[in-house]
DNA sequence: TTTTGAGTTGTTCGA
DNA sequence: GTCGAACAACTCAAA
């Protein structure tokens, strides 16, 4: 409830009626199906806030169905004299928003939130949208002051008696076929402000020099707070900079410039929804992604044979969530390894993150196939094998997910094929048969997607 | 209008 | 092991 802006602005009224919309297209066994972790996440964050409303003196009215259809009705029939939303970048959203807006009777308020600055705010001189990270940034530094997070309300009006629709009750994960994941991060304020706590506490003061290291707890691990609004950005980076405020400033910095991020990619896609289907790099247009579904099988279940990709992607599975480090190796390896269409990591992705933003992901996606914003090109190639020894030193990232390496000692545990015979066989991990051998060589696939890349950019150039 | 400096996260090779 | 250069030009954004 804290800096919840629409619930701030409804209180300027006598009366609020708190309203959740249940998408069939989001909650439903399919809709669960699509997104397993996420819902989990949400339902929890819902009976949280159910609860939390509940203390305060207010009820969560909820109801299943379309906005578009529902909105209209509800408003006309509680006679309410105006809708506040948060408006959000993601395509599908501000279509839905445009909607309700033509269809309701009343004024449809969207409020900020989402991001620090509204997302067409920050641009050029010359009025255009930024194209690269750092002028981006350097923009947005100077630009914005960050306003405080508005305090959550200490008390609300009771819901209006002529409310009297039935609120619908929040499905189980049962009634949705989801079968509960613990590995899932608990959803939920309250949950999420611990989170942020013990980031603050534990790991915010090294997070410039921990935060690529895959085998740490050294990032905030807030990214699903952020998609679902569990915290607001502006806490997020209040707090951190309250807490840093006696620290070295490098960590603050860096944390800072990672919500920077987050402002550009929806400061992007809401000038481009399309990226959301194309590349932001035209030239990368048609290039020719490659199918072959045995190699896609092979890395979606971690049998890829370089460990560091194996653990990233049974990572997902298992937890609904990838370190930052490790999506790039593993999005870098599907793509350029094994020249998969970005597309197709970046929709399985957003399928099983619990934090699957757009925004966030499509970004990630596209900057890792060399086809999204990024200064330096296509020839940049993770190293499947160096990026494990520099950032998973000890391999404990990889034992945590690909426990039939468990044995195998640090020095091979990132390129198992490269072990003797002998030290194979006392860890207990037959090549081929235990853990596979490398699906594609890293050399050879290296230069197959850099001749294949400079080809294609060459000539749409 | 032209010029200028700069561009998230890397790898490989050879001295 | 460590270090610097090459990778390849091009586009962006501001002066």
């Amino acid at each position: 409830m804290t800096d919840h802006v629409p619930l701030h602005g409804a209180l300027g009224g006598d009366e609020v009626i708190p309203l959740f919309v249940l998408d069939p297209n989001h909650v439903s066994e399919t809709g669960a199906h699509d997104h397993p972790h996420r819902v989990q996440f949400a339902l929890e964050s819902l009976h949280a806030l159910e609860a939390n409303l509940a203390h305060l003196g207010s009820r969560l009215v909820i109801v299943a169905g379309k906005s578009t259809e529902l909105l209209p009705k509800l408003a006309a029939q509680w006679k309410v004299d105006r809708v506040l939303a948060q408006r959000t970048a993601e395509p599908a959203g501000r279509e839905r928003d445009r909607k309700v807006r033509e269809l309701l009777h009343v004024p449809l308020t969207l409020t900020e939130g989402e991001t620090l600055q509204p997302p067409e705010t920050i641009r050029t001189q010359s009025d255009t949208p930024f194209l690269v990270y750092s002028a981006f940034a350097r923009a947005f530094a100077t630009a914005s002051s960050i306003d405080p997070p508005l305090a959550a309300p200490k008390r609300l009006p009771p819901l209006p008696p002529d409310v009297t629709t039935p609120s619908s009750a929040i499905p189980t994960l049962e009634s949705l076929g989801v079968v509960r994941n613990e590995r899932v991060i608990v959803g939920g304020e309250k949950a999420a402000r611990q989170r942020l706590q013990r980031f603050v506490e534990r790991a915010a003061r090294q997070y410039h020099v921990q935060r690529d290291r895959m085998d740490l707890e050294g990032t905030s691990r807030l990214s699903a707070d952020l998609r679902f609004g569990t915290l607001s950005p502006r806490t997020v980076w209040t707090t951190v900079q309250r807490a840093l405020s006696d620290a070295a400033p490098e960590a603050l910095r860096v944390f800072h410039n990672e919500l920077t991020w987050r402002e550009f990619t929806h400061a992007t896609l809401w000038d481009r929804p399309e990226l959301l289907h194309e590349p932001f790099q035209r030239a990368w247009v048609g290039f020719p992604w490659q199918h072959d579904d045995a190699l896609w099988q092979a890395w979606i279940e971690g049998r890829t044979g370089y460990p560091i990709v194996d653990a990233a992607c049974r990572q997902l599975m298992i937890e609904g969530f990838v370190h930052n480090r490790a999506r790039m190796i593993s999005a870098s390896f599907l793509t350029k390894h094994l020249l998969c269409d970005y597309r197709r990591g970046e929709a399985h992705y957003l399928r099983f993150l619990v934090d699957g933003d757009r925004a966030q992901n499509n970004a990630g996606w596209q900057w890792s196939a060399g086809c999204g914003c990024d200064a330096q090109p296509y020839f940049r190639v993770f190293n499947p094998v160096t990026q494990g020894q520099r950032f998973d030193p000890n391999g404990d990232y990889v034992r945590r997910f690909v426990p039939e390496l468990a044995q195998l000692p640090n020095k091979w545990i990132h390129a198992p094929w490269t072990a003797p015979e002998a030290v194979l066989k006392q860890a207990g991990v037959p090549l081929g048969t235990g853990y596979p051998r490398p699906i594609v060589d890293h050399k050879a696939a290296r230069e197959r997607f850099l001749a294949l890349a400079t080809q294609h950019v060459k000539q749409k150039g």
